[in-house]
DNA sequence: CGTCCACGTCTAC
DNA sequence: TAGACCTGGACGG
């Protein structure tokens, strides 16, 4: 679940589930957990969650009840405690049965009815983290989508750190500018911007200025002004609030947050949705590239002048969908279909010396077909050209492309 | 079976 | 700028 989005459909998670749920006794960590204990008890409390960025905080409120002497002397807590959570890769939050604890469910909140429930923080992987009494991280700043005002006016005034000297879709993923963006949100945002992921950030965010047209209170105030607007501009403007790269580092997400599912979650039933609004990350045709800490960058077109000369595009798989899925939240289920998502191959060959053959025989030989030929690629480029070609099999029939079909709704 | 890949930080050389 | 930290799903042999 991780980016602001799912960070933040996390916390409405919570509080749906957890509104008028009474909380008792100690908050259990797993056995295998290497993060805190969280020294709380209480007889009875209730739970809020927040989000900010890529934290969750959750507040445990105890309810008066006996007299403050009685529960100091059973140890229990009076003063509500915050809890931040960070996901790592794989963190989310599920309101069960006890006997449906889900697997990996490192920290538990048990409820005070008979056959109680237990809200779990589930972590997989276990690249996540939880600070009892905690606070949001001092260095992350402003959340993108809540906090828009504050998060712009961080970056805007900090374009000359150093920290803008790297490529722009590496900034996007440093948290103290961008809390909340992560590696599905930076190739989306990029995409429908049309910037070459590697073109200094400097270079496209000098010029912005503090505030936007993005603004609820004047939305088309910059707009008025802007001398010409030609029609073409002004419909730009209109569509989509104002599609400077801030901007949509805030639009963008809320996105994900209005479709209203679980956001980026394959074992969602309503991951078909989100599927479909992706439009450039795991979609069939986009290139891929290492970025210099080794994460996969997303794009179209043009990688821009800062590509890393040496990177090989990894190659991804498909998506499967969980069929077993049962997800609670159902509401709706229709559509069951496979939903597989066709992964393309290396996009950018990468440079390499081509002067030594050798290496990668097998792996040049295909790639030869299906490559490349389009370093350029603009931004125009429907996403027509079946260039999917690629190796023998496949044939991406049909230009295919848009995987997830629509299917049904 | 083994290899590669994944929504993210962290800290150590 | 590398690893380290983890589990599990997809894919290849």
């Amino acid at each position: 679940m991780p980016e602001g989005p799912e960070l933040h459909l996390a916390s409405l998670y919570v509080n749906r589930m957890c509104e008028g749920v009474l909380f008792s006794g100690p908050v259990i960590k797993s056995e295998v957990s290497k993060n805190p204990d969280v020294p709380f008890t209480s007889e009875a409390y209730c739970i809020t969650a927040a989000s900010r960025g890529k934290e969750v905080k959750l507040t445990l409120t105890p309810i008066k009840t006996d007299e403050p002497k009685q529960r100091v002397k059973a140890g229990q807590v009076e003063h509500p405690m915050d809890i931040v959570f960070r996901f790592g890769m794989s963190g989310y939050f599920r309101f069960t049965s006890e006997d449906e604890l889900p697997k990996h469910a490192h920290l538990r909140f048990y409820s005070k009815e008979k056959p109680c429930r237990v809200l779990s923080f589930v972590d997989p992987r276990r690249f996540g983290s939880w600070e009892p009494n905690g606070t949001w991280q001092p260095s992350r700043g402003p959340c993108v989508m809540f906090e828009y005002k504050k998060f712009r006016e961080n970056v805007v005034t900090h374009v000359s750190d150093r920290a803008f000297d790297r490529p722009i879709c590496e900034v996007l993923l440093n948290q103290k500018y961008f809390n909340g963006i992560g590696n599905y949100l930076r190739a989306e945002i990029l995409f429908r911007s049309n910037i070459p992921p590697f073109v200094a950030a400097k270079t496209v965010l000098e010029g912005l200025g503090p505030d936007d047209s993005c603004q609820n209170e004047n939305p088309m105030k910059n707009e008025s002004d802007t001398k010409k607007t030609s029609v073409r501009t002004k419909k730009k403007l209109m569509t989509h609030q104002t599609d400077d790269l801030l901007s949509l580092c805030h639009t963008v997400p809320l996105e994900v947050v209005n479709l209203g599912g679980k956001g980026y979650d394959p074992a969602s039933g309503d991951f078909s949705d989100f599927e479909a609004w992706l439009q450039c990350y795991y979609v069939d045709g986009m290139k891929t590239l290492r970025d210099h800490n080794g994460r996969t960058i997303w794009f179209r077109g043009d990688p821009g002048p800062m590509a890393p000369k040496d990177s090989k595009s990894p190659k991804a798989k498909k998506w499967a969908k969980k069929d077993d899925d049962h997800d609670y939240t159902n509401k709706k289920k229709g559509a069951r279909e496979r939903k597989t998502r066709i992964k393309q191959e290396g996009g950018m060959k990468t440079p390499k010396k081509e002067k030594d053959a050798g290496l990668e025989e097998a792996e040049s030989k295909r790639r030869k077909l299906g490559e490349t030929h389009e370093v350029n690629t603009p931004q125009r480029e429907t996403r027509s050209n079946a260039r999917r070609r690629k190796t023998s099999s496949v044939g991406v029939t049909a230009g295919s492309q848009r995987r997830t079909m629509r299917t049904t709704r």
